[in-house]
DNA sequence: GCCAACGTTGGC
DNA sequence: GCCAACGTTGGC
């Protein structure tokens, strides 16, 4: 069991968006970035846990707790000439993106980024690091702690 | 909209 | 394989 951040803009995908899909569960697409592709591909399992990130936002922060719901999967939108994430170099037989499900558990309080700065169990997180922009990115079982009981506290 | 930091591309 | 140029991310 490992623990996850994952960033998604709010404008595209928010968290009150997983809440409201059916099964609670959507497909995680559009990552392109080799690192956050590998640890997906290759660090996930289903039923780890997921701090669900709003980013290029006005208020940047954790939006809610998710879970991984799937093995990962070629990202449909790698193959769809209409798509922003179409990618030219990918094909059916090799597939250089993928994508995993993800299923909302529960919102509790929003944390904004501004707060987890100010927090010092938090300073070593990969989001917080300077310069840092992986869309996923390993978290640590306290840092997961950590915030989770922040996102629990006065609802 | 700005811009620092980072990742990718492509000529050599 | 180097590295300059370019494109993107994402907070502010």
């Amino acid at each position: 069991m490992r623990y996850w951040l994952m960033k998604s803009e709010p404008d595209e995908v928010s968290f009150d968006d997983v809440l409201a899909a059916p099964q609670q569960t959507v497909a995680w697409y559009g990552v392109r970035n080799y690192q956050a592709r590998n640890f997906m591909r290759d660090a996930m399992s289903v039923g780890d846990g997921i701090l669900f990130y709003h980013s290029s936002c006005a208020a940047p922060g954790v939006a809610g707790i998710a879970e991984v719901a799937s093995s990962p999967y070629p990202d449909a939108t790698q193959f769809d000439a209409s798509s922003p994430y179409h990618d030219p170099k990918a094909t059916q037989e090799n597939p250089r993106w993928i994508s995993v499900d993800v299923r909302a558990i529960e919102a509790g309080r929003y944390l904004p980024l501004t707060e987890m700065r100010s927090i010092p169990a938090l300073e070593d997180m990969v989001l917080l690091q300077k310069g840092s922009r992986l869309s996923v990115s390993p978290v640590t079982a306290g840092q997961w702690n950590t915030i989770v009981a922040l996102l629990r506290e006065q609802r």
